[in-house]
Parts: structure tokens; C-alpha cells; sequence
DNA sequence: ACCCGCGGGACGACCCGTTACT
DNA sequence: AGTAACGGGTCGTCCCGCGGGT
């Protein structure tokens, strides 16, 4: 019992220290000498809670995804917004952590950088997308979009213009304009998807929902 | 001289190869000796030619930027076409090129991988991001465009957008639905930013460029 | 512990091996596959031990200064020894050295080569300097020397030329002679700076120590 | 005619750079590259007056030993000064050159230095031990010293005495101070070999060429 | 069960001295 | 004399287990 606290401790502690290395220079350049005794652990001890290299990169990838899942399942269930609502308000929930959180932006370099494992991974994407596509259907379904959009394609080229967004964000600016940019996202899709009369309180929202994430709010602050 | 064109072969070689290797397992897991043995040529060469593997990189991205830019300034010349019409047709290009040519994929991937420099590359979003603004300006000089999304905002998406549909359609299906896919991305664009009455005839401008693109073309051939 | 110990060992091993190399071709052309070849262990234990080709060299360096500084020190207790006869016994012991001990050797060597590092070492030279300028002081205290030469002077002078004559010794013999020849130096110090009537005394007692030294005794032996 | 002037030229600026090279990191540091160019010329030109990097050390020790021997040869056949004086003359020239001469520079650290060729270089050594024998003999011979000490041994001190406080020289202070020591070595030898009566007059006469050598005077020039 | 000290191989990039062919 | 290319080999170092301790 005791023993498998401090276990879970130490595999906590690697896992924090590789998403850290990882975030800054990837997998490639990321070496587990590094990662260990940034965790002040042995290379004994990496290896007695991770298979390999690659384990360690699964787990990351794994955890960043049940992270961002789990926030993705509480704004599905709330009652009161609308799909379209929903769909900025992962974005931007997403947005935040992709600022703040190491374990999801090790996890989204890991899923973006190509070089990380032999097959590609498609798994986070196919999620996304699915959830995308149901929500673009409801809002369909609930006559919020003009219906001239089928939702697959809709959802087809959100998951990959904000994978695209984040990534040139992270180039320029290390993302910290990254809000700001999914934003203005959000105010061209909008006017792409919703009739003009639907325009004007959708753009309010959008406002309101970016404007009050925590990273616009932090410079807000600052 | 013949000198010359015998070394200057011997160069291209080694960038086609490293273009390969590069393209296939990224910049990282590229190693020198498969390139040189992929070329013919033994590392002495390679180091003949190139200060370091680092060199053999912005080498590629260089050689990748002018074929992409080239042709860019052709399409940019036509006096016939649109500005819409324009950053259309360039989409499509640096489409067929992300599938057919080996030096442009390389290049794209040494662009969006973070892996390769400390720096990240900036150079090549600057130029298309200055590109597209100007002709987003044009557009709305001529009242093409409603107005409503300003052009370095326009721009500020495309780009990023246009990257992120090019990584996703090669983590899918390693490019073969990418055409489709940025046709897909210029029918929501186009319901963005242009008045609803010149929309049919853009979508219908969209289908035919899409349409007779390249590897568009091919795919109906097959 | 029981680790430490065959770690303690391992680490002993590449030492000896690299002394051995070093020894025989220098430091530059020293190769770390041939000391871990040497050694009977593999690059990879090499690097565990030590972080550079040149950490080897500084280990190997500050483990022949400790040998000879402690049989010095030894020397320098003995309380029935003129000032005189310690320094010849410290030339002595020390010729000893650099004929058996491959350390010592070896220590010398990187310490004479100018190509091991960028700047010269300097630290062993000085704590000669400053034991034979203390010597020939308290020597001149006890008017054993005929006070011409002042100490200082006198040290600036045994230790380069002590230098020079175990490297020309190396080039002619490989050190076989070199007891000899610093006997022969101490016959020549003795008359500068020794009064006329001491010079016999001194003399006989060089005799003694270069005759019963370890080395010569070996080739009287052969 | 013509050409040949010019081919000697190139050879000479071939060894003048590799002479630099060499006294700065010495024989296996310094690359062909580096010296060609340094030189100014390829490495096809190196290679067509030079058949590999050894004949290059080799053509700098026997510049360097033709330097030093005919400034020898010129001393030693002055009719006025005794041999003793003749001894000191060529210890201060060297030490000049060895201050001054980039080629002598060299060809000491080449001759020193252990790592340059499979065998030691004995030549140079050899030379000067036979002329300084020779010198002492006569000296003894002119009743000059006190024939305590045989000539073979003397020589057979002071020329590897001389290469110590070179080197040390060189460690310390990069030979600025090199006229010094050859000079307080002198201080020491004169008696050591020289009968009291006689010291006064040889101490003056030291004092004499070493005040007056190049590198001293520049000192008090400065 | 949990952890670690120590060591094993395998290459990786770099680059160096040297040579055919003009 | 020079251009272009050749191999060989160096140091570094990375990812990973074996065997023992606690």
C-alpha cells in the first residue's frame, strides 16, 4: 500500500519531468538521462515503471487525452448551451491548456511532431472529429446552421485549422496569442456556417466565451 | 566547368536523397549515412558539399521555398484572374506539390516539425501571410469581399489553416485526400467572406480549379 | 558498498589502461577504443566513469600528482635529512617513478605533451617550485650552500632542467639511463652551489642515493 | 624559371603556415586544412609539394635545424671568444629564435612534443651534444675549467637542461621570461665547471650577452 | 514490490588525411 | 595546381538491461 503510494509518486514524478523535456525540444531530442534526473530518479528506476522511450510517450499522450476529455464531457452535458456554443467552448478550454497545462502540451508536440513514432497518431483526431461532426449535426438538427455545410466537412476542417492555428501560434508567438487567434477562427467560421440574422449574437458570444477564458483574462490582468 | 556540372549533380543528388530520407522519417531520425548511401555518394562527399546536417536542412528548405515561391509568382502575374481566385489556385498548387514533389514535402515537414532547429522557422509563413494579406486587400478594394473579416485577419487564419489541414490530410491518408480537403476549406472560406449573391460563381471557380488540379486529375485517371 | 567496490575497480581499470595508452602515444593519439578495449570493458562503461576523453587525462594527472607529492611529503618528514639530501632523494624517488609506474608516466607525459590541453598545466610545476625553493632556503639557513645562488633561482632552474633531462632520457633510452643522468645533474649542482670543502661529503652521499635507487639497483642486478 | 620562383614561393608560404599552426596547437591538432587555408592555396597544392602532413613536420625540422646550425656555425668560428663564451652565444641565439622565429618555434615543439612521429627525433639533439662536448673539451683543454666534470657529461646536462627550461618557459609565462632562465642557467653552470678565481670574469661576460640578445633588449626597450 | 548502480553495445555526426581526374 | 570525392575512424552519448539491495 504505502509502497505502491510512493510508487505511483515516482512514476508521477517522471512523467512531469519527460512532459517537460519533451514540451521544450521533443521526442527525439529528448533523452531519458535528461528526463530522469530532472526527475531525480535513476535510469533504473525510469525503467522499472516504463518499458521503453516509447511507453513514456504513450503515457503522455494518453493522459493529455483523458485531460482534455474529461473537460470535453462536462461541456457536452451541460444543458443550457447550444451546440455551436459548445464546440468554442472546447476550443477555448482546450486553448487554455494548451498555454498553461505541460502534460497537454507535451502531449499535443508528441501528436503534432511527426517524427515521434512509425504510424502516425490518429486516435485524439478521430475523437475530436466525431465529436465535432455530432455536434455540428445537432446544431443542424436544431436549424442553427444554414444546413449548406455538411457537418463531416465542418468537423473535417475545424480539427485541422485549429491544430494548424495552435501549431503557427506556438512558431510566432509561443502561443501567447493563441486565443486571440482561435477567436478570429471562430468569427470567420461563424459567419461561414450560421444565416446572417444568427450572426450578430453568435459573435457576441464568441466575445464573451474568449474573452473570459483564463489566458485572455491573465493579460487582461497583467 | 564540366567540374562544375559534375559537383553540382553530386549536390543534387545528396539533396534529393536527404529530401527522401527527410520526408519519410523526419529531420531527426535522418541520418547522414543513409542519405550518403541513398545518393551514391560516400559521407566525404556530403561533407564536401554541406557544413553540417543542420546545412543539408535550410539547404532543402531554401530549395523548397524558391520552387513553392516561383510559382506563386507566376499565378500572382496572371492579369485575368481574381484575387480570390489567385490565393485559390496557389492553394491548389503547393497542394499538388505537398503530394507529387519530394523537395517541397521535405521541406514542409523540416517547416512544421519543431524538431529541427532551435529556432522555429519563420521565414516561409511570413512570406505567404504577406502574400495572401495583399491579395485579401485587393479583394476588398475591388468589393469582391464583404468587408466584414479584415485581410490580416483573413490572412492569420488561412495560413495557419491551410497548415493544419496539410498535417491531418498526411496523418490520414499521407496527402491522397488532400486536394479534396482544401477544396473543402475554400467552400467554407468562401461562404465567409463573400457576399452571398458572388458566391455560387466563387464555389463554381473553386470546383473547377480543384477539379483540374493535378493530383485531382489523376485521381479521376486511376 | 559491495557495488562501489567493483565500480571503484572498473573505474581503476580504464585508468591503467589509459595511463598505459597514453604512455605509449600520447594523448591525442589516444583513442578511447583502445583503452576500453584495454580495460576489458566496453565505450559505454568509459563514459559512465568519466564525462570526456579529457576528464580521463585531469584524473590521470591529479593521480600521478598525489603518487609523487605523498612519497614527497614522505621525504620531506624524515627529520635526520639535510635539505640537501631530501631534494636528491625526492629526484630520486621520483626517477624511480618515471621509469616503473605507469601513472606516473603517463602523468608526465600529458603534463610535458603541450597538445592535451588548451591551456598548459601548471599546477604540478608550481608545487615543485615552491618544495625546492623552501629546501634550498632552509639549506641556506643552515649555510650548507655557499649562498650565491638565491633559492629561488636555484628551483627555477633543478625543476626545468629535471624536466628536460628525464624527456631527452626518454628520447635516447626510454628512461633506461635516466638515473644516471640525474645523478650527473646533482654531480654538477653539488659544485655550483656548495662550498668546496662540503662538495666531497655531498658528493659520496649522491653517490649512495642514485647507486641504492630502485632502478639502478635492477640494472646492477641485470 | 618563372614558374619555379613561383612554386617556391607557394612552398614557402605552405611552411610558414604550417609552421604558425604547429607552434600554436601543435602536430596532431593542426589540420591540412587549417595550414592550406591559412596559406592560401588547396589542398591539391599542399599535396603536389608535399607527399603527406608528416613530410610537411619533416621539411619544418630540417628548416628550423639549418636556422639554428648555421647561426651555430657562425658563432662557432669567431676567433676571439673562448669556448666557454661560444656556449653561451648559441644558448642565447636559440633562445632568440625560439622568442622570435615562427619556424623554430615550431620545429621545437615538433622535435619536443613526443606525439609526432613513431620514433623520436634525435637528430638535432645529437648535433648540438656533439658541439657542445667538443666546446667543453676545449675549454678544458685551455685550462678554462676546473676539470672536475667530463666534458660528455656536461654537454650531457646542459642540453636537456636548456630543453626543460624551455619548455618550462614556454608553460609559464610563453617564453617572455626565457632569456632570463638561459641566463640564471648560466649563473649556476659557471660554478659548477669554472675555477673560483675565473667565475667573476665569465658572470660578467654572461651578463654581457644576455643583457645585449635581441629578446632581452626589447624588454628593456619596452 | 520497488529501486538503483553499473555496465553494454550500437551508431551518430563530424572530419581528417589522401587521392583520381582535369 | 585545383576540384571533387573517398573511406576510415574519433569522440560522444543514447537507450537499454543485468544483478543485487532494501
Amino acid at each position: 500500500m504505502a509502497r505502491q503510494v510512493r510508487a505511483l509518486a515516482t512514476r508521477e514524478q517522471i512523467l512531469i519531468a519527460a512532459a517537460d523535456e519533451i514540451r521544450r525540444v521533443g521526442y527525439s531530442e529528448a533523452t531519458l538521462a535528461a528526463i530522469s534526473a530532472s526527475a531525480g530518479v535513476t535510469t533504473g528506476a525510469l525503467y522499472f515503471h516504463f518499458d521503453s522511450k516509447q511507453s513514456i510517450a504513450r503515457a503522455l499522450i494518453e493522459m493529455q487525452h483523458r485531460i482534455v476529455r474529461t473537460a470535453a464531457e462536462e461541456i457536452l452535458k451541460r444543458p443550457d448551451e447550444s451546440p455551436l456554443t459548445k464546440m468554442m467552448l472546447m476550443c477555448a478550454d482546450l486553448g487554455d491548456r494548451l498555454v498553461d497545462d505541460p502534460v497537454v502540451r507535451a502531449g499535443i508536440r508528441l501528436t503534432t511532431d511527426q517524427s515521434t513514432f512509425e504510424k502516425p497518431v490518429q486516435e485524439p483526431y478521430r475523437d475530436w472529429l466525431i465529436t465535432f461532426e455530432d455536434l455540428a449535426t445537432e446544431a443542424e438538427a436544431q436549424g442553427q446552421t444554414t444546413g449548406e455545410i455538411p457537418p463531416v466537412v465542418l468537423a473535417r476542417f475545424i480539427i485541422p485549422a485549429y491544430t494548424g492555428v495552435q501549431l503557427v501560434s506556438e512558431t510566432f508567438t509561443e502561443r501567447r496569442d493563441l486565443l486571440e487567434r482561435i477567436h478570429e477562427m471562430w468569427q470567420i467560421l461563424i459567419r461561414a456556417i450560421l444565416p446572417s440574422d444568427a450572426q450578430p449574437a453568435a459573435l457576441a458570444e464568441a466575445d464573451h466565451i474568449f474573452a473570459t477564458s483564463r489566458s485572455t483574462a491573465a493579460m487582461q490582468g497583467a
